[in-house]
Formats: structure tokens, C-alpha cells, sequence
DNA sequence: CATGAATGAGACTTCATTCAT
DNA sequence: TATGAATGAAGTCTCATTCAT
């Protein structure tokens, strides 16, 4: 019965469709994990297909070469990264203590706390290796944080609430401490536990952070509390 | 022709030399660099070796595998690193901000701004590839240097000096701006000029750091100035 | 030209066979055959790779590791051998000196005769080194190996066929000769001809050592004549 | 002094001499029994100085290679080996039987139960590495063995005590199980205890052996029995 | 599209041999 | 003569990549 067989493969087509659609998002988050486990040279590219549940050669048909797979890897997670920022920037009405502790929460929460925080370790490893990734995520990632801060403390000092400072030491300054724990929870932390300053608990830190941070910003530090 | 004779032998170098004594040193050296380039697994054994002017062979001699020669690195490197901070906290006479300023800059000239620093990349890049390596690590460098921080702002407090606050979270933010610094020179630094956060100055980083953390630590924020 | 391309297509064999069932056995044979001939240490695993037709790495997806190579060896030509024996022995009707006569002869047929016997040699020469293996080799060769000719000396002597003597001692100098033979015949027999006793002729030592062992054994020589 | 000096070192001299002498024997020693205990291809070289309590490159002062060396333990062994058996057959006076019984046990004294057994399995090991050793151990060893026994038996049928069979064949077969035993001692003996055929006795084998052999070789075996 | 058997360059490591001392 | 540091060829094994099915 010819249409019996040409309804039952269409109706199995959207699902080989859809399938086919989601591999390469699969793969890439087999991939950010492992990497971020293992580092490039250790991960397998073999483990990364088993990991998204296909075979080895599948993962040659997506990406071209291990290369090109970690590289779609860093690229796909930045434009999350990214987005993330920007958008909370855009709209904020309020003080610039607040917004400041606004972004750092908002930071841990959508960034720090996720798997994708293992993609600034990853990066950090193998820039080297991979030279044409370097001005890339600098341009895309590195850049565009130091913006949002920088201009998050220009916006307290136009307004009379922070104190004149150098903005770009300022910005690194504020983004340290957190991306400095997000990197040593994906580092020392996965190994015993209370290894390393795993142990530090992260809210505590940014609060602390945003209570030594904003008292030093602010002009007149008294009655400043950051709001967590 | 005698003197022919003479300057030809004095310009070739021997081909084999003896030099058990200096030959660890030499590789630990090579090793120390090529490890901070190129990350771990993407260094080849005899790449070490050439670099210290010796064959692959005479690696082998002095360490067993490629994993020891790592593991020798980091700890020559440590040692040093370790006894330099403690001897500063001991013997500090003067208020504790001007310890924190002092042990800053300190680290920074002793360490951050040398080869030295890079192991910390490494480490941070590599340790879940080698848990015996975390424990020592954590054991013999990240402890100590949160005691030290640790106990030079518990220092402050007791002398009424800073406010009190949650300890752990205050020494990470103080080293975090510092060493997050260093591993972007290694990492990203290393490419174009002005990629990445290398554009900072070291100097005016600390400066505004200690200025942004030691007014947000003292009770009387009023007339403190960081020692630069 | 079709019959031109029928032709060429046909004479090239293809590069890259994909016979995953009959690899193992192909490659079994092989590593017998050159670990025989060259000893297991001198024999590089890609020459058993190249004799089987494939690639190193092939090997390495059927073998993890060339001692396990060598134990697949062992363990496959040795199942076959315990079990002939075994059979033989089990439904033997027919005077225990027959019984010998047909086991010594099936041996050489079956083992002696055949590549199979260099296993021994090869056991012999590297078993110091696989400390394992000598237990292995003992259990599951030796010791059958030993019961089977006990158990037949043990038949003529209850039977009033045989004078009672020391099991271990009669069946170690029924096998000795002819396995003796046969590590001759794969050590000095491989080099000239007529080196070594390599120039015995084994059905003429088979048929004189049984002339000698079962008159010897025998409460009444006077009749027996072995039957070759 | 020097008077005082020239004394002291021609004291020391004859030490310094006797010892230049000795090397080579106590290096040929170490060897046999590092390549008896581990097979040629695994022993090192400088496991062979270190046992014979001189650096590595002392060793290649006396023996260009390892290959040469090898071939001087052999060499060595077999000279020792070859005079022994010539001895015993020379003066004989006795019967055949006697005689035979006498070969056994003074083989299995002087070398069965010595280290220099050991020289026989290495060579059986190895001579398929060693083509040059094939010959010369055939016609250093094999064969003088081989005419030692074919002497004795054909005395014996001479004399009429003895069948008149294919000498080559009983030769080998009254060798045989004497050989195998040496053989299995160093190769599987040297595991666990009663691995192997190595909990035979070998006083009982060679009794046993002898009883089993001369019975079956005897015109008239009644009286017969050997003498141990 | 998907698979996984097959490939082979390349890495680590060993060790026989050399040679400056 | 004796040493042992140094060498580098060679071997085992891994794994990114290809390709017949």
C-alpha cells in the first residue's frame, strides 16, 4: 500500500528533521562540558560525540575538525554571554550602587553560576593555541564587560555618587573577584571538596565584595548598603 | 696553523657536556616557559629539552615522565614564592593598610610580574588532570596565601583599624584583582599588543585597588592613602 | 571503456576492508606465526599488524596491548588442544598402551605438528616475564596436559597392564621427548637444515620412545609392539 | 716520598691486576644469569654491569655489544659443558646399563642442577635472533651430546645387552626428559612454588626415567636396575 | 544522514651505545 | 682503566580524521 508507506515516512520526517537540527546544539554542549572538564588536548573527540549520543563520524559531519568544534564552542557561548549584559544594563533606573549590584547578581546568577562560566576557563587555557580566538573574545566578551562596568561607574561618577577613579582599573577591579571564583570552582573545586577556595560561599563574596567595593566608590560611603 | 686550530675549537661548542649539577635548573627553566606558552599537553617532551639545550634523552634522565618534570616545575616555583610573603607579615611594623599595600606590591614584583606567574595558568588550566597535584597545590600555596591575606586584615581589626568583616571573602577579593591580572597576561596578553585587559597598568591597578578596598575596610576611610 | 574499469576495479583491493568478524582471527594468526619465528619481545607490533593485512592502529582496536595479544594467542590455540586430549582419553576402549600409542600419536598430528607447538616455546622462553601468564599457562595446559597421561598410566596400572611407579615421573617422560622435539624443531630445526636434531625423524622417535616406554612400563613385555 | 708512593702503588697493583682479569668472568656471570632469569631482549645492559659491580660503560670495555656479550656466555658455558660429559664416558668400566646411569647423574650434577642449565634456554629462546649461534651451539653442544649417548647405547647393543634400535632416537629420548625438566625449572619453576611441572622430584625422575629406560632397552630386563 | 572500522602521524618513553672526564 | 652523563634510534600506544557501507 504505497500510501501507507508515504504517510508513515512523513510523519517520521519532522523528527529525523528536528533531530538533525538539534545535533550541532547538542554536540556543542557535550563539547563546553568536557572541555571545561578536561581541557582541549585531554577531551576526545570521540567522547564528545558518545556524550551527545552519536558516533564519531557524526561529529566530523557537523564540524570539520576538533579545531573548529572548539571553536564553535567558545563562539556559540559567548553570544549568550553577551546578550545576558546588555540587556540588563539598558533599562536600569535607580542608583549606581544598585545597578553595580544589580550586575554582579545578575552576573553570578545567569553567568557565574552556569556551565557557561567554564567557558572564560577554557578560553583563558588555550588563547594561546588558538591565536585568532584571542581578538575575537577580547572584542566580544572582554570588551564589552569592561563597557558595561566602566560605564556603570562613569554613570555614578557623572551623577555626584562615586568618586573620580582611573574607570578601566575600577572595572577590573569589580569583575575580578567573581570570574576569579567562577575559574577556581571549575578548576580546583571539581576535585576534593573544601579544595582550594571552593569553600568560599559566593554570595558572601559578592556581597562582601559590593560592601568593601561601593563604601570605596561612593562618595559619601555611610548610609551606602549594597542591595543583594 | 695553530691559531686556526685554537679559535675553531674555542667556537665550537661541545657537543656533550657534563653538567649534572646545573642540568635540573636548565630544564626546569625550559620547561617552566614552555609550559606557561603552550599549556601542558601541547608541549612536546623534546621541545623541553632542545629548549635546554639537551636531547630528549637527558630529560628522561633527570625526571621520568613528563608528569613529574610538570610537577617539579611547580613545586621549584612555589617554594620560593611561599617564604617570601610570610617573612614580609612577620616582621611588618606600621599600620595594615600599609601591610596590605606592601604585601601587594611585593607580590606583585616577586611574583606577578615574573615567569613565575604563569604557573598559576597552568595549574588552574591542568589540575583535573592531575588531583594529586591539586591537593598539593592547594595545600602549599592557595592555603598560605589566604592565611597571609587573612591574617593581615584580622590584623586591622583587631587594632581596631578596619571594620570587621567576613575574612575568607575580604583576602579573596584583595588577591583576586592582582592574579586575575597576571593570568590575562599569560593568556590573552600574549597575543596583539592592547588585546584584552593587558592594556591595564599593573601599577595603577593596585594603586586603585588598595585605594577602593583599604577605604572600603577602614572605619575612618577619611585620610588613608595607599603606599604605592 | 566499461570493461576497462571492470577490470582495474577489480584487481585493486580495497584499501580499507571493513571485516571486523574475521580480523581477530587474522590477527591471531599472524602474531602466532612471527612470535614463533622471533620471540615475543623481538616481534614489533606493527609486523603482526602488516602480516594480517591492516594498520598498527587496527591492531590496537582489536588488542589493547601487545602482551594481550599474546595472551589471545595462548588462549586460542590452547582451548582446542585441552579438549582433544580430554575426548581421546574419555572414550578410549582398548589396552592402556594403545591408549598412550594414540594419544602420543594424535598429539604430534594435532600440536606438535602444527604452528601450535612454537606456542610452547614461546611460553617458555617470556614466561618470567608475565608472571601471570605462568599461572594461566600451568592451569590450563600443564596441569591438564599432566592429568591426561596420569590418568592413562593410572588406567594400565589398575588394570594389571602396568607396574606401579610414580605418576608424575612416567607421564613428565612420556611428553618429554616429543615436546622436547618440538621446541627443537622451532629453535635450531628454523636455521639449517639438519642443524641440531632437527634430523630426527618424529614418527621414527614417537614409534622408538614407545618401544622403549611401554616395554618398559609393562608387566609382560614380551607381546607389546606400540601401533603407530 | 716518593720511594713511599712507589710502594704503595705497586702494592696496590697486583689488586688493580687480578681484578682486570676477573671482570670479564664476573661480568659473564652476572649475565647468565640475567639472561637466563629475564630472556635476552629484557635484560639491560647496565642491569648486567650493576650486577657485576661496574658502571655501564665498563661493560663495553670488554664486550663491544650486548650481542657479543651473549655470545660469550655462551661461549663460556659451553666449553665447561662439552668437557664434562667427554670425561665420564672415556674411562668407564661397568656395564651399559651403569653406564647410562652414571651419564644421568653426573649431567644432572654438574649441569642440570647448576646455573649453567640456564644456558640451554636461552639459547633455545634465542638462537632464531642468533642464526651464527645455531651452528655452533649444534656442534659445540648438541651433537657431542648426542654422540656421548649414541656411544653408550651402541655399547650396549654391541655387548649384547642392549636391543639394537635407532640409536638417534633413543638418544633424544633418553635425554629428553632430563633437559625438559632444566628447562621447565628456569622458565615456570621460577614462579609461584608447584607451578608447573616443578614439584617433580628430580632424584625420582631420573630413577624413574632410568627404570622405565633401561627395562625398555635390556635384551633381558629381569634383573635389571639402576644404579642411582 | 549516520556509522564505526580503519588509518597513520605523532607522542611518550626506553635503552644500547658513545665519549668527555 | 673506569665512569656515568648524554645521545637518538626505535618501539609501544593514542587519537584525530577518513571513508566504505
Amino acid at each position: 500500500m504505497p500510501s501507507a508507506y508515504a504517510s508513515s515516512s512523513a510523519a517520521a520526517a519532522p523528527l529525523r528533521q528536528r533531530r538533525k537540527e538539534t545535533r550541532p546544539q547538542e554536540l556543542l554542549e557535550a563539547a563546553l562540558r568536557l572541555f571545561v572538564e578536561k581541557g582541549f588536548a585531554a577531551t576526545r573527540a570521540e567522547e564528545v560525540a558518545r556524550a551527545a549520543g552519536v558516533s564519531k563520524g557524526t561529529l566530523y559531519l557537523y564540524y570539520p575538525s576538533k579545531e573548529e568544534l572548539f571553536k564553535a564552542v567558545v563562539r556559540q557561548n559567548l553570544t549568550s554571554l553577551i546578550a545576558e549584559g546588555l540587556e540588563v544594563l539598558a533599562q536600569f533606573e535607580g542608583s549606581s550602587s544598585d545597578l553595580l549590584a544589580t550586575l554582579m547578581n545578575t552576573w553570578w546568577d545567569r553567568v557565574g553560576n552556569t556551565p557557561a562560566a567554564g567557558i572564560h576557563k577554557i578560553v583563558l587555557s588555550e588563547v594561546r593555541n588558538f591565536p585568532e580566538l584571542a581578538a575575537f573574545y577580547t572584542a566580544e566578551v572582554i570588551e564589552p564587560a569592561n563597557r558595561l562596568f566602566t560605564s556603570a561607574v562613569q554613570r555614578g561618577v557623572d551623577s555626584g555618587e562615586f568618586r573620580p577613579m582611573p574607570l578601566n582599573a575600577v572595572a577590573h577591579t569589580l569583575m575580578a573577584p567573581m570570574i576569579f571564583l567562577a575559574l577556581h570552582r571549575h578548576s580546583f573545586g571539581a576535585c576534593q571538596p573544601a579544595c582550594g577556595s571552593a569553600d568560599i560561599d559566593p554570595l558572601v563574596l559578592i556581597h562582601t565584595h559590593l560592601d568593601l567595593a561601593l563604601r570605596g566608590l561612593q562618595v559619601r560611603p555611610s548610609g551606602a548598603r549594597p542591595a543583594t
